[in-house]
DNA sequence: CAACTTATTAACTCACTAGTGAATTAATAA
DNA sequence: TTATTAATTCACTAGTGAGTTAATAAGTTG
């Protein structure tokens, strides 16, 4: 019987019983809230699929905005940094030249991998970002808030890579790659059902092989047509 | 005093009336759900921006889901016709030969215009078309619903512009059009303070400037890549 | 104008939601 | 062991949501 006690407890503390459930339930609630919205989803369900009386949400989230914006800011921060860190290595290595795929390359393929090897937790995640994207009320305000230094670093990465186009053609192409992430993020199946099976929604290898060329064409096109505009 | 009471009363008869509140009603819905999206909105919202009695919505709607299919319904078979009709046209004006370019074009600007000329309630739909095709339970079904005729019909030109490429990476590049054009519908405000006000989020013109030749570059380029692979 | 039909509202039901505060149980520390 | 603190549930409250049914108003038709 001489265990513990001492200074340091063993396992299962109350801090990290505290800990487990307050990930519990975000995982919970990120699965219900990608799959039906802020609005499609209540506590209640939340505290169900836990298997929790659903007032214990509140005890550990003050109230349900709390616990989305807790849900999407837990895994917000980790991919936010992890591109801003690749961004940065890439603008050192290129040595002041970059080009579209590479900067393109920094910014997708290192936010796929995530998707890729992350697990179920982090296709969920992926998931809700990509109705948050979408959605006009309070979306934009947070993406803006947690994804605007990546993406202003991809911009001026872009910007030195096309040092001769007109600043709205880097700020469409870059609008025309999220909007093709996120529909990928959101896996809704319907590339599916249109290709017949050929073609599987959580296939994020896929896209990750063909998604950086195609954008990067886009990009060369856009800003080669319109800053030497053709004949017609 | 002697006026009308003869056979065909003046303007708003009953049914017409009916038509004008269905309507309202309608837009209403329309404008709300694009914003808040299906569970985000409650019918009293609605009848209280029509400015009729919550229980009118029930008498002309049999439910919530159905208005919201309704809401839906009404506009995306006009887009879905009109683009079908001029993805034809286009099909007979190549004479069997299609390109890529031709056949976004059909596809893009034509829709684009739509949202360009309509007027508000138009704009609103393409904002909840965003929405929906973002939703992973039941909006893959809807937009399966409506616009596989056409969707279909566009894979068909873009392989025969194609013919050596494979058939996934069509399907992929269709993917990638598309989520692009839903986050453009989707007018979140999000590019507006991105770029310092330089692009605004409506400007759908812009966007048809630039939209057809960046994905059209985007599929040549995963095509020729992928059918003939380059060296590293 | 009387009978009928349609549009609209009022009153109400039933299910459910978020959230509170007290009670209970389990863990920890003195 | 006892007092304290944290985790969890229980019992409620106040409010909202969708939807039903009945009543009323307005319009239409024979």
């Amino acid at each position: 019987m001489s265990v513990e006690k001492k200074s340091r407890p063993r396992s299962s503390t109350k801090a990290e019983q505290r800990a487990e459930m307050i990930e519990k339930i975000l995982d919970a609630a990120e699965y219900l809230f990608s799959r039906h919205g802020l609005y499609g989803v209540t506590l209640k369900d939340v505290a169900k699929y836990v298997g929790v009386h659903h007032t214990l949400i509140n005890y550990y989230f003050e109230d349900k905005k709390k616990l989305f914006d807790a849900v999407f800011e837990r895994r917000a921060v980790i991919t936010s940094e992890r591109r801003l860190r690749v961004l940065k290595e890439y603008e050192l290595e290129c040595g002041g030249k970059p080009t579209v795929e590479g900067a393109l390359r920094a910014f997708l393929d290192t936010d796929l991998d995530l998707y890729i090897e992350g697990g179920d937790g982090w296709k969920n995640y992926a998931a809700l970002g990509a109705q948050v994207a979408n959605t006009p009320e309070w979306g934009a305000d947070m993406m803006d808030k947690h994804f605007d230094p990546v993406v202003l670093r991809l911009i001026n990465l872009l910007k030195a890579a096309l040092p001769d186009s007109a600043e709205e053609d880097i700020f469409w192409g870059y609008h025309f790659v999220t909007g093709a992430l996120m529909l990928t993020l959101a896996r809704t199946g319907r590339i599916d059902k249109l290709s017949g099976g050929l073609c599987k929604s959580g296939d994020f290898i896929a896209v990750k092989e063909r998604m950086a060329t195609f954008m990067t064409a886009g990009f060369l096109a856009v800003c080669k047509e319109r800053s030497a505009p053709k004949v017609s």
